[in-house]
DNA sequence: CTGAAAGCGCTTACAG
DNA sequence: CTGAAAGCGCTTACAG
């Protein structure tokens, strides 16, 4: 008679069920239904089975608007970038996704260019909405959005860029990474190893690079030369092969380089390749990002750090967790693990 | 004496004010400070101005959870996608904001993941929170997400993803792309226009080579060959070169190639570079996504075509708002109009 | 032009 | 163990 109402059992057109009507089916007040779909308080087997059971009957879904109203909550989280990519952005919020989406809570995305205008205005939006926190993405360690916090009190967390004094944020171990990819490197037997990465002016730069002279001399070996700043780009690494391996040098080339990220990786290999160097034969290579349109594209595919950010999401979604509980939570920068994903390109010779 | 209280105006501590304490200040009632403020109803021009003075001065910011309650609506909407890197969805998501962000509603992001019980909690997860609307947006456009579509009455706008029967979508114009792409060429005074391009059970492929076919008729230009089908990767379109270029094939070469993608063109032009084809002397090379970590690596920089993809994202967030008025929408699929970038690599020679 | 009152759909002391 | 009532912060008929 009415083909529109027998549609699918979970999805009812038109008005929404509401707790009260649930009650009503179960025969119990609204206090009770609450209580019984909220596991709270102590309760007969038997009642809390009835309501459980109207409400599954009727398709209900609780209104999550009016319980954040008098919980003063939203259950949703914050997520402001100037990643315009979401490179980095989007690993990052399905980590949180995937420890918020259990507890009920989503992700408002944000993003503002780095255009302090629509970060204001961006922020905005997310005070009315009455956030329960607040994550801050940016792209680089070394820097902060341009954003005035707001109201304190408000759960903040700094993840892929700068974060303020006596902030709490996630930064993935550079360093770290940069260690793995040294030792892999040590470990093959290599002994000439160069490292060639980006600008100077990164932070990021200057972890990767101490991680690779420290864990040459952990292991009492010389670097290839100082390590070789400049772009974080294909042409970098390009041109660093030719400088590398061109001229005579009066010095042997390097075994093994290992690169800041996976774009300059990639025009070193392209380089060499074109020079006639094989690889790992005569020089290995690893990256750093673990961006798979790069490291599945080179000939051999490159061996490169993973920054793991969605374990470093999943990280700050539990930080958050722990902020609006109310429970401690590691102030200052918790630097997360890093990963090596070997590949051809440092295969074992 | 409280230092912790006169931090920047636009931020208080502690607990938010409400429009109760606005009315107070400004000396009246509830009913006429939310009227003042939402500039509904006739009212002395004075009174208005004091409430607004006194939202000032307190720093109100209304609370949307509260106002959606009453007039059951959320001011958010759900961005449900299975694009793990965001590839496209983060433009979509700019353009979405751009016009969404005015009217003050935010963009929950939701990514599934092509997981079906994933999808299914985030949908559930959508539902509670009562978003306004849901923007389904994909990877391609001839596949849809493994949902269940909710309840009737929501507004639903597929984007870059199979439109369902009688639903509302965008997509990008493939077609209408290749024809710029082609017509560039053909203008350039090109007369054997390859086109090499992805696998063919994608509709975008098959779009993008009628393109490129009905361009040719229309300036009564020869094909030269078939479209050459294949991976959307560097590696088919550098064996393209090859195969183009390498072996005597008792025909000239083209002296054109329009791409189906970024990342096609530029194994290509790596092909060529390799055989010793000059770009764009010999052959000019045209490519589809304007994807500039691509688009800027190819020596020299790619020619291509641009999707338009925040435009579209755009187009998507004026339908959803028009839904949500009642206004009449475009049913069925809209295609938004793509845009050629001109670099290098076809400059006219 | 302005205000008192009802109500949105929940949760949560407070009683029983 | 269960329920009646108050209240979260707004908006919106309805009166004046």
């Amino acid at each position: 008679m009415q083909p529109q109402k027998n549609r699918s059992t979970s999805t009812d057109s038109g008005a929404r069920v509401t707790l009260r009507e649930v009650a009503a089916l179960a025969g119990v007040s609204v206090t009770t239904a609450s209580r019984a779909l909220n596991d709270a308080g102590r309760m007969q087997p038997e009642t809390r089975r009835r309501v459980r059971q109207a409400a599954q009957t009727l398709g209900y879904r609780p209104n999550s608007i009016a319980r954040g109203l008098v919980q003063n909550r939203s259950f949703t989280l914050g997520l402001l970038t100037n990643d315009i990519y979401g490179r980095f952005t989007l690993p990052i919020a399905t980590g949180l996704s995937r420890v918020l989406a259990d507890r009920g809570v989503s992700v408002l995305l944000s993003s503002c260019h780095d255009d302090p205008r629509m970060t204001r205005l961006n922020l905005e939006a997310l005070e009315e909405k009455r956030v329960d926190g607040l994550v801050i993405a940016g792209r680089r360690i070394d820097r902060s959005l341009p954003v005035e916090l707001p109201r304190s009190g408000l759960p903040i967390l700094h993840v892929m860029s700068a974060v303020p004094e006596g902030g709490v944020g996630f930064l993935p171990d550079d360093r770290g990474g940069a260690r793995l990819a040294t030792q892999h490197l040590v470990n093959l037997g290599r002994r000439r190893i160069a490292h060639l990465t980006g600008p100077r002016g990164f932070e990021s730069a200057r972890l990767r690079e101490l991680g690779w002279r420290y864990t040459l001399e952990d292991n009492h070996a010389d670097a290839w030369g100082p390590a070789l700043f400049g772009e974080w780009s294909e042409q970098h690494g390009f041109e660093a092969a030719l400088q590398m391996f061109g001229a005579d040098r009066g010095q042997l080339p390097p075994d093994a380089v290992f690169c800041g990220n996976d774009q300059i990786a990639r025009g070193l290999i392209d380089g060499l390749t074109r020079l006639g160097v094989r690889i790992p034969e005569d020089v290995a290579v690893v990256g750093f990002d673990n961006w798979e349109i790069f490291a599945d594209a080179t000939r051999p595919p490159l061996t490169t750090v993973d920054m793991g950010l969605v374990e470093l999401g999943r990280r700050a979604g539990l930080g958050f967790l722990n902020m609006i509980e109310g429970l401690p939570v590691t102030e200052g920068v918790t630097h997360t693990p890093t990963e090596l994903v070997v590949r051809a390109s440092s295969a074992d010779t």
